[in-house]
This record gives structure tokens, sequence and C-alpha cells, in this order.
DNA sequence: CTCAGTGTTTAAATTATTTAAACCATAAAT
DNA sequence: ATTTATGGTTTAAATAATTTAAACACTGAG
């Protein structure tokens, strides 16, 4: 069944002139002219087959049916136009950011005033997560992403490049000093972020070490738990400058000078993106603060 | 404070496309090419700054922000459509007639079977009403008056013409045969339907007899009232064929064989109107009634 | 791998809306 | 009893918006 009335502007506009019993009047309100009004209740008059409003001297009277009228719709429009207002209010001004809790806690934090004190109107929520995919449908506007920025599911901007070097703990840091690197390697357990990473095998290739065959490597996508289970000597990760503390704490040790130059962090927005006042906001701030 | 939000019917759109969970079976839904549909959403997302809906390639699905808006407006326009169209058609259906009881009584019920035969579906009131004014403010569609014609407050089209004569009872009757209207006349109360009315004035014209100085005149907006007040020998009324039975009983009398041929009953429209089918279907039946 | 189904885009056509200005009518004011 | 101010209406023209048809692009199912 086709839908029968499909008039809810035109509605909306005689809901405005009935409170204010006047076209000139509701014409003001909406910044339009009289004529326009006049246009507009008439084709809704014809649409409806019957008249709303008596035109009297000094301004209209809604004849029975227009009360009617008014009666079934006054409290929608206005209730449905305090709802999506709020819902644009929220979505406009609050922001939610994705992350990993790592990056959060040694990069965002220390920052985040300077952002907070610069937009005190927006809403800043930080929101840790594991699968930096799906943002919209998490609810995220936009995502921190850790890699070499070679993605095609969002849009990307990068903004901290930090390269990734090798890391291990001492024991494994002292076992390459004694018999090098590539002795050292082919027992090791390569820990990855993720399933189709690639940072590995990019690493090898510019270290000039053969791709190792055996696949022996582990995925722990959250970095955290990551830099726990190197120092725990579970295998060596990649990871970049982030993890000073733990460097000055010799945690960690830096295995090779070799590194991915293209790694860092990216800005990841949806695609098909509609992008809202506070999102660009952050970007700016982003890349000010790189 | 302008109006901040005034897309009420791409949010029309919005639902119907969130319901079907597809733009092109909205699309068929609402009788529009998908490109149409398309062009809405986008229009909506623009204005709200906020992705609706995450495209993929069997349908659409909501995003966050796009299962909020769809809680806010859901049921709202679905109660507006089905109020606004139960009002149209009572309006469209039933058809208010607003008449005198006189007229009601003496022509139109024997009549009104024929009618309600040939139009089950619309559903018909007789409104009684002595003042034939304001018709729409008191919530009547078509009014029948009485008179020569001459309004200019409401659209007239004529359908019953029934020449007016002066009517008295017994004793008035046989007062004229004695002495003749001219001499009777002057010390006769002139009975009339209401304030504006001029019927006397153009009887005396035509019947060449000299416009009464005293305005010895009652006003009896009522037919009924005034058909009672002549048998009981008030004063003399302008008349019309309507009270055959009155004569044939002897309790009136026809007092002179001037009449004005010009009076009848007319249909009043409102003037700015917006003329419904079933107020088309009763005016064509009057005019053939006639 | 091709097909069918779905959303997008484009330019053109079509509709709808809006405006400005002239009008008309009436009540209030003088 | 004019005049003025306040509405609503109408008109033609300008502007905006919607819609369509057709060509694309994408993706999952056979």
């Amino acid at each position: 069944m086709p839908i029968e009335f499909r008039h809810h502007d035109h509605l909306r506009v005689f809901v405005e002139v009935a409170q204010h019993g006047s076209f000139s009047d509701a014409a003001d309100a909406l910044n339009l002219t009289k004529g326009a009004i006049s246009y507009q209740i008439k084709t809704l008059e014809t649409v409806l087959e019957m008249t709303l409003f008596r035109r009297d001297p000094r301004g209209v009277v809604l004849t029975r049916n227009g009360q009617n009228l008014l009666m079934a719709c006054r409290s929608y429009y206005l209730e449905i136009e305090s709802e999506v207002l709020a819902l644009k209010g929220i979505a406009n001004q609050s922001l939610t950011v994705g992350m990993s809790s790592y990056f959060a806690a040694r990069w965002l934090s220390p920052r985040l005033m300077s952002f907070m004190q610069m937009h005190q109107s927006i809403q800043l929520r930080i929101q840790p997560m594991i699968q930096l995919f799906d943002l919209e449908l998490q609810g995220v506007d936009i995502a921190i992403r850790w890699g070499n920025g070679n993605w095609d599911d969002v849009e990307i901007t990068p903004f901290l490049p930090l390269p990734a070097f090798p890391t291990g703990n001492a024991e494994i840091f002292q076992r390459i000093q004694a018999v090098g690197m590539e002795q050292t390697i082919q027992h090791l357990t390569l820990l990855n972020d993720h399933d189709e990473s690639n940072a590995w095998t990019d690493w090898l290739d510019i270290a000039g070490l053969p791709r190792q065959i055996r696949r022996d490597t582990l995925i722990i996508p959250d970095p955290n738990v990551r830099v726990q289970a190197v120092i725990d000597g579970q295998g060596i990760a990649l990871m970049d400058s982030l993890i000073q503390r733990e460097l000055d704490e010799k945690l960690l040790f830096r295995l090779s000078e070799q590194e991915l130059s293209e790694y860092g962090y990216f800005i990841a927005r949806p695609r098909p993106n509609v992008s809202a006042k506070s999102i660009e906001a952050f970007v700016e701030w982003l890349k000010q603060n790189e």
C-alpha cells in the first residue's frame, strides 16, 4: 500500500500558523514571506480537500476542520524536532574516539588537557577498543590505528609517524649480542598485532634477513598485553618510542638499529563520511600535536 | 527563535528506508526511484552532520546514530498520518448540511432516501440551524438558504425557485377581502426572517403598494415559528408553497396573487472553498431534484 | 567467473517553492 | 469620512529542490 499522506513539511507550517493565528507572524518565525505561507496553506488545503482557516481582516481563525487537524499533530512535530536537535547536538558536540588503551595512556592522556581547554564545548569520549573496525556500528566517530597506513576500508590521515623497531627482554637482547640477530631470530616467536599484519615481513626485508618460513607468530592485538608478553620473554615485537619508559627501566631492549620508518599512528574515519565540526576540530588538534 | 529543523519530509523518507532496510524497497513503497531516495538520505545526513546508514552490498544497516534517530521519530509520523487520513476521510466521506428545520421537514425529508441510496458511502448529517452564517466555524460544509440569492459572503448556487407570497390567517384574510389590501396592510405587522431582509419592501414594490414608513416589523428567524406566528394572527409573512398543507387546512391563506418570483432556496458554500467530492455529489443531487 | 541485486552518480527535466510587488479588504485612527 | 496600517492574495519571475533515467561500481551467490 502506498503511503497516502506525505506533506509533513506543509503540516509543520500549518502548526506554526495555527499557533500564531496569523500568516504574517508565522512567516517571520519561519523566515519566509507571507506569500510563501499563503501558498503552503493553500496547497495543504487542496490536498486535504478542506478549508483550514477562515481569513479575517486581522489574521486567521481555525475552522472546525483546522482545529481537528491541529489536535492531530500539534505536539508531534515539536517533540520530533527537539529530539532530533538533541541527537544532533550530542553527535555534534560530542566526539567519540576509539583507540587502544596503550596509545591513550602513553600518548594522548598527557596532552588531553590542551584539547579540552581549546574546545570546552566538545564532549570528548575516549573509547578503548581492540578491534578498530566497523567504526560506525560501534558508535565511534574516528579511531586511531597503528600501522603503515595501508588500509582501504576507511579514510586515513597520518598524524604521528613513529618508526617501529624490534624489542625484546634482557635475556633475548644478550643472546643477540652474543650470537647475532640472524641466528637468534629463527628461534624466536614474532608477536604480531593482527592477522593481516605484515609488519614483521616488512622489517625482515629492510633488515636484509630472510622471511621466516615457519610462521611461528603469535597474535596479540592489545599493545599493553603485547608489551607485557615481550617483557615476559614470550617473544619479540615491533614497538615504537612509546615504550621509552620500559627501555629506560631496562625491562625492554631495542634489538636492532633497523626500523620501519613508514610506521606510526593514523586517524581513521569511516569512508562515506559526513564530517561534523567536532571531528574536524579534533583532527586539526591531533595534527598540530604530532 | 527561528525553527532549527525543518526537514520532516526527509525524515519521513528516512523512517521508511529504516523499516525496509533497503533504499530500493523504500523507493517502491514511496513510488520513487532509488536515486531519489539516495538523494534524500544524503541530504538528511548532510543536514544532521551524521551518517545514518552503512551501505552494504545487500541493503543498508542503521548506524548507531541512525538507530537513535529512528527511535526519536518512528511512531510519530505513522500516528500523524493515520490521524490526518482519518480526518480527511471523515471530512470527505461525511457531509454536514445546515438548513432550517422547516426546510428539512417539508422538502428534504421526503426526498432524502434517494440520496442515501445513491451515495451509500457518504455519511450525511442534517444540521438544523437558525443562523446560516459563519458556516465553516459552525462545522457545516454547505447550507441551504431562503431568499433572492443576493448574498456576497458565500458562493451561491440556486436550486429550487419557489415564488413567495404574503400569507395570513383567516381573520386577516377576511379583512383584506372586505376593505382591500392597501387599507389593511398598514395596520398589520410584517414578519421578517432577518434584519437585513428586504423581502417585504421587494414585495410592496411589485404589488404597487407604498413602502411602509413605520417599520412595524417583527423578526422571527425560524420559519417554523414564523408560520405559527402567522396562524396565531401576530402578523403576515411571505411564504412559499411549502406551506401547502396549512393552506389546505385553512390555517393560512394566500393574501394576494402578487408574488416574488426570484425568491427560493439556494445552496450556500463558504467562499474560499476547497470542494470535496461529497459536496459536489450533494449539490448535483439537489439540482436534479429541484 | 558471471549474474543479479543494490547504492551512487550525473545531467537533464520537471516540480515546487519563494520572492517581490502590486492588490484588495477591513479595522483603527484621525 | 478619509486615511493609515495591518493582514491575506495573487502574479510572474527567479530560484531551489526533487526526480528520473541511464550508466556505474560494488559484492555475494550460483
